[in-house]
DNA sequence: TGATTATATAGCCAACTAGATATATAGACG
DNA sequence: CGTCTATATATCTAGTTGGCTATATAATCA
């Protein structure tokens, strides 16, 4: 259970993969589009693709003999849901009462 | 460059550190709470945990002989930074103003 | 001091990953 | 049809990773 979360993490593990979706952020891309920038083969290029589909981060177009890529944002952002969620837990959290208390107790803090 | 980025997210892949992160967003803990949840070994759970402050997410405390976490929710907001960025290039994109030219061009479209 | 508790480190191994090259598939076009 | 362009798949390999057990370090306490 939440599997899709995992892949869509791993999937923004590698730096390849986040320049990937950093160039799709701005318009659909072709295969050989996206090629160039990364100094990496072409199949490399297609198993980045494929990792990143199979998360759900972009879809898989068609036009002529070309499968240009675009963007899913609504995958992306379940990634940052996560994130958020985790700091809004924090940021909500009553663990850290007794610091504050602690803090309230000594008045002649210095620094 | 901007490698801590990439330490952040390759921390991030990992579920048992991504549960790690979620119990520490409820406060601190130490090695011994934190490994009660997952099945896995001690050293695991350290190794983890030294995954997790090299990418900067977590600090060491320390009290007694035990050594608590704490959540860096800075640190977490700088990766929910990079996807934000992302997501909003996409949405300010004039990239895809062919697609809106289309549509306006299709005056009957139902729905 | 010696025993106990808490954590870290070392070394090992199986599984996975990112890259490469070689080859296959598929559509476009003459 | 054959050729070119675009992409996908197969196979291999070196490097990384997540887990383990065994052991080391470190602080506490009797």
């Amino acid at each position: 259970m939440n599997d899709s979360l995992n892949l869509k993490f791993a999937a923004l593990a590698d730096p390849t993969r986040r320049g990937i979706l950093a160039m799709l952020a701005q318009g659909e891309a072709t295969v050989t589009d996206l090629q160039k920038p990364f100094g990496i083969s072409q199949p490399a290029i297609s198993k980045h693709l494929k990792v990143l589909e199979g998360a759900g981060l972009i879809e898989r177009g068609r036009a002529a003999q070309s499968r240009p890529r675009r963007l899913n944002t609504a995958a992306l952002a379940e990634a940052g849901a996560w994130i958020d969620g985790v700091r809004q837990l924090w940021d909500d959290s009553f663990d850290r009462l007794d610091e504050l208390l602690a803090d309230l107790q000594q008045p002649e803090s210095k620094e």
